[in-house]
DNA sequence: GCCAACGTTGGC
DNA sequence: GCCAACGTTGGC
């Protein structure tokens, strides 16, 4: 899951705990919340739009998919005036904080390392919710870590 | 700040 | 249903 560290980084999520992961208003971001993440579910925290920018920890999923009750709420920036009660349109997961990579795993490393070639943000990088691979997850744990993955 | 990539919108 | 226009994202 991506964000940009000026409005919500890792330590944010460190301070809060847990966090509605609210505001994300693309379908196919969307679809992998609802239909893909499950409770319990490792997640890697990314930083976009930082320098450098990358994965600076984890998370996890706390609570499925349900909707993004921000759309509804004139006042919210990520209002949405085709959401509704009825058709919510936009879904939102809570994820809880897990830990900080002792080492932070750039977008360069990723890019670099062995077995991240078909990872999708070394690609298509505008996705803000990206489905990650067992072996992608383990391989950036071990970078994370301070390993040679 | 630039610009490429790409998703969305709307006219036809 | 096509596609041009437009807006947004995000790396650089």
């Amino acid at each position: 899951m991506k964000t940009e560290p000026n409005t919500y980084s890792i330590d944010d999520l460190k301070r809060d705990g847990q966090t509605q992961w609210e505001g994300v208003r693309n379908y196919q971001a969307r679809n992998l919340m609802r239909d893909e993440m499950r409770e319990g579910d490792r997640v890697l925290f990314y930083h976009s739009s930082a320098n450098p920018p990358g994965v600076a920890g984890e998370a996890r999923v706390v609570r499925e998919a349900y909707p993004d009750y921000f759309a509804q709420n004139p006042d919210s920036p990520y209002f949405d005036e085709k959401a509704s009660p009825e058709d919510p349109r936009w879904f939102m997961v809570d994820v809880e904080f897990v830990r900080r990579l002792p080492n932070f795993v750039s977008l360069d490393s990723l890019k670099s390392a062995k077995g991240l070639e078909d990872m999708i943000v070394t690609k298509r990088s505008r996705l803000s919710v990206q489905p990650v691979t067992n072996d992608e997850f383990n391989i950036v744990c071990a970078l994370g870590d301070g390993g040679s993955a």
